[in-house]
DNA sequence: AATGAATGAGTGTTCATTCAT
DNA sequence: CATGAATGAACACTCATTCAT
């Protein structure tokens, strides 16, 4: 349900409420329960399908082609992923910052396998002398820490930026490629 | 009163309630509330008396000295700021992340104030050829963004990271490092 | 519907739902609503269906004959009823336990009548010197009470009683009849 | 809580709520679930009183002086608590009928080892001769039954009987101790 | 005749806040 | 200062009933 993950996204679990949900869906509250039996289950429908959606781009990053043209793509769909999906980021970050009790199985098993999987990759780059010494694990976090910062700290964001969304976004990739490319050259 | 921080830094504002800070205090339920006199009021206290602590290492910012130099140093003191005042980041992270209405007003008075100044610096070394051609803003979000995300998701952090907590951050600054100083090079 | 006796003689009106007698009888809660207008009316419907059941016995107490043989064949029969039929007799003992609101005009009219019949016959043989000078509508009560606790208090019955279903039932015919045949004695 | 007691026997676990407990009480819902947390509380709280008062006669059936005025005081002082007391009779009776289950630990430890022990003194005065061959368990249920049902099934007897609640159990207890003493001659 | 969908009115429970002491 | 007691306003969830198909 698009309306419970603007909800959910907006104000993290315990802030929502499913009147809020069904009021944004146009339907009663009861009616929303009748579809997802609890608060939880909304919850959790929304969290899953949006976990997938969070995975997509990472899947795509393969040995092939030049290492520092690979990860500056990874990079760059995930600042548009910032900002066209800025509310699966945030509810993803909701629920990581509240204990991330409802993502834990997820995180330790279907994550931890891709992103280890992909970490190899890089560090073979690495071990052939094709990019910078840098740890894989960390140099994901910085990736995902600078690119989903722009859908989470939003309000923090159009505080300090003046000018309008596309300026600022051309110049979030144009810093972004600059450092990380010039960044993890061997 | 730390006792506060904790409960809010862990389940943000809607999600705490006086009793647990009463209790984690050691204190009454009433007794808290005849300190501060509504639940917002604890909460505005807790926000300004941390939005401080998160400033101070950016007001050392100054123009003298190696500029690469002094960005990596501020960028260790927020990494360092992350593992000893996580509390700190997430009630900050919680905050923005819930629209932010109470800081609002701080980001738009004191704290663009501060940033507009030390972009300024920046833009005066990267003037002087003594720094890549980032934007200064942008920049100061990505050393924000992948510093505290070490103590805003943490979770996640440790399910994909094994090893102790040492390891964790010795890994950190070092990739940071690398990225950032070879990176920011003019 | 037998369904719904169950439900009802389980759980009493207010702690039974429409939902579970559905279920219990295979159909959609829409449809049972739809031969019932109300949960109302399928109370009603099943409890006048139970009513008359419980009155049988009754009516078969005739003037011919030896009273105290009569009365414990009632007796008997009742008891039996109690074993067959425990959902109608705890159906009834719900009702009349939380106010008896929907049988109210059934006691006051029907039942009363048969009673009064009935209670006539038991103090003409007390005149004639055939039975002990008891007050006949207690006996009634009596009669009543012994015999459906079996089936309204089977829980307690069951945790006191150590032995099978046939034993309990013989000892209580055994205790019914000899307090009964031999207290009734002119 | 008296105010709980009464609701409670009047309609059930399930029928009863925690408003209508309050304005009862003369307190808000809130302030009852401020001293007990659940609706379960506060209805094990009320259970749990009230059977202690139902225990106590019959821990006074001692072997000692006439068997069958022994028993019959008995009869009459449950009797009498019927009359006194017709909330905790319907209370309980409520409760068996829906189940037991809250009071299944009761019927089965502390319950049946009382009984238990009572049954052996009634079976010895069998064994001597001095009471009439009835199975001492299932006297215990005609006494229970044929005392309770005046509490229990009230709407019915009120009903059925003409004249006031002086004369109803007058004649009760006439009948009850005629059908009793002279039933259980040996 | 049958059912999935929809909803208003409750119902137990939580919680920030007030008050008396 | 400190706290137990009290309460109105929410909130998740249930349920009898209605409606469209």
């Amino acid at each position: 349900m698009a309306a419970a993950l603007d909800v959910f996204a907006a104000q993290g679990y315990r802030g929502s409420t499913v009147e809020q949900i069904a009021r944004n869906a146009g339907m009663s509250k009861a009616n929303v329960l009748y579809y997802f039996h609890t608060k939880d289950d909304i919850y959790a429908a929304v969290l899953s399908r949006t976990l997938h959606v969070w995975l997509e781009p990472l899947e795509q990053l393969e040995p092939d082609g030049d290492p520092i043209e690979q990860i500056w793509q990874y990079t760059r769909q995930k600042l548009q992923l910032s900002r066209d999906a800025p509310h699966a980021s945030r509810l993803f970050a909701n629920e990581i910052l509240q204990g991330g009790n409802a993502v834990g199985p997820f995180l330790q098993s279907e994550l931890k396998t891709l992103v280890d999987a992909k970490c190899q990759i890089i560090q073979d780059w690495i071990d052939q002398g094709r990019l910078a010494a840098v740890s894989p694990l960390h140099l994901l976090f910085l990736i995902w820490a600078s690119t989903q910062h722009y859908a989470d700290f939003q309000p923090q964001i159009h505080a300090l930026h003046t000018g309008d969304e596309n300026s600022l976004y051309q110049q979030a990739e144009h810093t972004l490629r600059l450092i990380i490319t010039q960044g993890l050259k061997p």
